[in-house]
DNA sequence: TTGTGTGAAACTTTTCACAGCC
DNA sequence: GGCTGTGAAAAGTTTCACACAA
């Protein structure tokens, strides 16, 4: 199998939620790459060769099932099985993302909370268990917590990063806003919502 | 000028934030592009790449003015004005980004809330004013909007640019688990929660 | 005829490598 | 000797274009 590019994994995501989408109010249960990617304003070029690195999903002349292609998709997300979620960090935006509603849909458990703060430990959040970075260790464990969400100011973030890794966590998405650095058996995504707005205003400042 | 990467403007705002980190503690007031780019695992050829888009700003065999790099990086990035930005829908997700505390820090003033539900408008929310949408057109011409978020539902947020660019925004910061696609004139960011951990389970469950 | 799968071309972005100034 | 600015090479990504299967 080749390398897919950086983007790859996105944009099988977004032809994932179409078909779900789709497949609500559709009476074909075949579709198109043209059709397929038309309202995400992707090539159909681009969508065959996305799903080109993982395989042969479609038939020629007809195009894809439906069904078949939702399942595989699926399959290379990694969203066929359920995975257990932690979030370090409950203040304004961790708290929105304990019952932000799109993980549940798929199968992604927001099943704790860290804090450091004592006034916030030892009780629940939007129906979540919040508890104190000394027990990081143990609910892991006990949880079987895969994937870490850090959603701490950024000066706590890096010890957080280095705690959740020495846990046996391997996949990390970062909402400080300070650019994290991993190791490489461990994946991490930093998402930074002012660097976002940046890119805004440097547009309308040129603009 | 040359045209920047698509990453160069995300790059450049990383290489401010460093910059205003360092000069807390910093004696000198030069830094060379090696040290500036070495804690965010970025190449420093790959710095110099990103400010040669823009100009020359260091000095060969010195570095670069620490002070003067940050104005001028501000400047690019239309940092050394301030910008008014409204954020639609006020649920879990819009709350937390009201008071987001890196808005503020930056000249980015979060000045109003749309929503459609009754309960939620006209009073405030974690000190902000919450309108009803029919007041958009009026709340950002007063208020001199220039940006939106929109934290809506997936379902409403198509409407939901489409009145925001019929308002004259011309720069959106996307939330919800749509990929929107505006016309060219508009510069509109996705970020897509979801999406960024499927990057993950897809990560994790083939490692 | 339709529409996928896929080499090859075109384009974009990053890295190399070094001339030239400090 | 140190470090930037920048052509040129390399690497990565997207688009083209068409053979081939339904």
């Amino acid at each position: 199998m080749k390398k897919p590019s950086k983007d790859t994994i996105s944009r099988l995501a977004l032809y994932l939620r179409a078909l779900q989408e789709l497949s609500k109010d559709r009476s074909s249960d075949t579709i198109s790459s043209q059709d397929l990617s038309r309202e995400l304003n992707i090539s159909p070029d681009q969508l065959r060769r996305d799903l080109w690195y993982f395989g042969q999903f479609g038939r020629r002349g007809v195009g894809y099932s439906v069904e078949s292609l939702k399942n595989k998709l699926s399959q290379i997300l990694g969203l066929n099985k359920s995975w257990n979620v932690c979030i370090c960090g409950v203040g304004n935006l961790g708290s929105a993302l304990l019952t932000y509603k799109g993980f549940k849909e798929h199968n992604l458990n927001i099943i704790a909370g860290f804090d450091v703060e004592a006034n916030k430990v030892n009780k629940k959040k939007n129906g979540i268990d919040i508890y104190p970075l000394e027990d990081m260790k143990k609910v892991i464990k006990a949880k079987a917590v895969k994937i870490a969400i850090i959603a701490t100011p950024y000066f706590a973030a890096p010890a957080v990063m280095e705690r959740l890794i020495s846990c046996g966590i391997r996949a990390i998405l970062n909402f400080a806003p300070i650019k994290l650095v991993a190791p490489p058996q461990v994946k991490l995504r930093n998402v930074d919502l002012s660097t976002e707005l940046f890119n805004l205003t440097h547009f309308l400042s040129q603009a």
